[in-house]
DNA sequence: GCCGTTTTCGGCCCGACTGTTTTCAGTCG
């Protein structure tokens, strides 16, 4: 079958758009759930649904797609387009869409300025505020034409959405604020995709009881890095904080925590489907408690545990809370227990101030060691094209030296290097120096803009060198700054388990690299994964949670991660000539 | 549009806040 090679990205975008056309509609709301709903299990599907259709797959059994988006699927993927968006697309007036991106032009107020004001683009909207036209329609006033032309600002300064790594900090920052300036608070914490430790965050939500509310508002609007109050009540708060962050604060008896901190730790389709769920058992689900829909009484919950216990179900850690089976796992009693950062034996990926780090050799190591490692592989860069002061042959050789005599260490200290994968797939050293070391982790530093048949070769090629253990940072993206090079990851895992090469998942929070959705893939697959941090000072040996919680998010258990092995599994691995390895990881970690 | 150990038809998650209104629609999460 001839296909037009589209992702799966794009197909879930048909039917957002869908979506949107149909809210501005006016159409069935259920109808646009729907289609939203269809969207976000597209997204996040492991395989090309594409690929599945080319191969004449039934796409029966995906939830949320039936008769209807099943069509439109197949017709996109043979045809490129879908009658039923384009006719949609037809009669709704031009920029319908892009005025609903706007906060605070919903779908009802997109279709009014379209229609009444002939209005089809944000600028567009910023003259017939200017002109005084778009306050004069109905429902609309000086207030919220204001509002709309501050949101239309804050839309074109501020970056979307942050690394969690960036995000972590101001939560916390927060929380030890509010605790001086507010006694009366008891409990606090973060929810939403903070608390679901995703890569990264849009907003922040903070979730608090305390008996003195006006006292935990006032202290919280009054916090010296708040710029503007968006809204502010007794229940919900919401400030844009100096660095353009939305902070959202809910406050709610103590009673009702457990069941909040269900409530806004979503995320969105887990609760969803939650709901769904509960309501088939006769009950209704709110943040302040968990109503019988019979006899109309509610059950309180302090917390979060008894909220799941009451539906007779155990809780999903919060990372896996994406409506991706979780919840029916949840029921059955069979959720795995994850990987924790407790589990991680060694850390194999480090640099120290013979490259680019910033502290010498002895201050990472004992760093390290303080951190209750087994093992950690030193891996200064290679001197490729003089980068990051790479070690030339001489140089690593003298590092070698002093590693292999150093005496006193409980952990055992493992020689390695960062090299270079250079654009032809060769390696910064020859393989007699590469032999000479325990741990060879080979990351990509150049040409990231090769074509994907290229980078793919490139990268297979390093893996097929015997030295080699570990992938760095596969895909080399930096989040909100570089893209992900091109690569056929599918190749790249399955080159993984055929040639005995760890992937990395890089556990720096501008990378997360690989991310959750390649771990499930190369987990499935059964590729050796690790968790590293790619440390350049001691203070980044930390950021290890971030690493973890990328695997945790998408079902990892200790045994899917290679550096879970103790020191004598762990040496045995590295010991065994490759292709040989798979074996030892499979026999030591159960597969 | 999807879905079904209640159903192939009739349901579909739930509440807070704002602004423009005299009782609520619209938006957001």
């Amino acid at each position: 079958m001839k296909t037009k090679g589209v992702s799966n990205q794009e197909i879930a975008g048909v039917f957002d758009e869908m979506a949107g056309l149909l809210e501005a509609k006016g159409d069935s709301i259920f109808k646009i759930r729907a289609y939203q709903r269809a969207a976000r299990v597209i997204e996040g599907l492991p395989g090309s649904l594409e690929e599945a259709v080319a191969a004449g797959e039934e796409l029966k059994g995906l939830p949320g797609i039936g008769e209807a988006i099943r069509g439109k699927i197949h017709e996109y993927v043979t045809t490129g387009r879908v009658s039923a968006l384009e006719k949609l697309k037809a009669e709704m007036p031009d920029g319908v869409l892009q005025l609903m991106n706007v906060p605070g032009i919903g779908p009802k107020t997109a279709m009014l300025i379209a229609r009444e004001a002939g209005v089809s683009t944000v600028e567009g909207v910023e003259k017939a505020i200017a002109d005084g036209r778009l306050q004069k329609l109905p429902r609309m006033g000086e207030k919220t034409a204001e509002n709309i032309l501050r949101n239309i600002r804050t839309l074109r300064t501020k970056d979307r959405r942050i690394p969690l790594g960036r995000a972590m900090p101001v939560v916390e920052r927060i929380m030890a604020d509010l605790r001086e300036r507010c006694p009366a608070l008891e409990k606090i914490t973060p929810g939403g995709s903070v608390r679901r430790w995703q890569e990264t965050v849009g907003d922040i939500d903070m979730m608090a009881t305390t008996d003195d509310p006006e006292q935990a508002v006032k202290a919280f609007v009054g916090l010296p890095y708040v710029t503007r109050v968006l809204g502010k009540g007794v229940k919900k708060t919401s400030v844009i904080l100096d660095n353009g962050l939305q902070v959202d604060l809910r406050i709610i008896d103590k009673e009702s925590f457990g069941a909040m901190l269900q409530h806004f730790t979503g995320d969105r389709q887990h609760n969803i489907q939650l709901r769904d769920y509960a309501n088939s058992m006769g009950l209704s689900l709110s943040e302040y408690g968990i109503t019988d829909m019979k006899t109309g009484r509610m059950e309180k919950f302090t917390e979060e545990e008894a909220f799941y216990r009451r539906l007779g179900m155990d809780t999903p850690t919060p990372e896996i809370r994406h409506a991706r089976g979780e919840i029916e796992l949840a029921r059955r009693h069979a959720l795995p227990r994850l990987v924790e950062v407790g589990d991680i034996r060694g850390d194999l990926h480090m640099h120290s101030d013979w490259s680019d780090g910033r502290a010498p050799i002895e201050v990472m190591l004992e760093a390290a060691e303080e951190a209750g490692y087994q093992y950690v592989a030193l891996t200064d860069h290679s001197s490729g094209r003089g980068i990051a002061n790479g070690l030339t042959e001489e140089r690593l050789r003298s590092q070698i030296g002093i590693l292999r005599s150093m005496r006193g260490m409980a952990m055992k200290v493992l020689c390695g290097s960062e090299v270079d994968i250079r654009a032809d797939g060769t390696l910064d050293y020859p393989d007699e120096v590469l032999a000479e070391l325990d741990v060879v982790v080979a990351s990509v530093h150049s040409a990231m803009g090769q074509s994907s048949e290229k980078m793919t070769e490139r990268i297979i090629k390093a893996m097929r060198n015997p030295h080699v253990t570990v992938i760095g940072h596969p895909t080399t993206r930096l989040l909100g700054s570089r893209e992900p090079v091109q690569a056929d990851m599918e190749a790249l895992f399955r080159a993984a388990v055929e040639t005995g090469t760890a992937m990395e998942i890089n556990a720096s929070p501008e990378r997360l690299d690989l991310n959750d959705t390649h771990v499930m893939r190369a987990k499935e697959l059964g590729a050796p994964l690790v968790i590293s941090t790619d440390s350049h000072s001691t203070g980044s040996l930390e950021k290890l949670r971030y690493g973890v919680a990328v695997a945790r998010r998408w079902w990892c258990e200790a045994r899917h991660i290679l550096n879970t092995l103790p020191l004598e599994d762990f040496m045995a691995f590295i010991k065994t000539p490759k292709p040989e390895r798979m074996r030892v990881f499979n026999q030591r970690l159960g597969g």
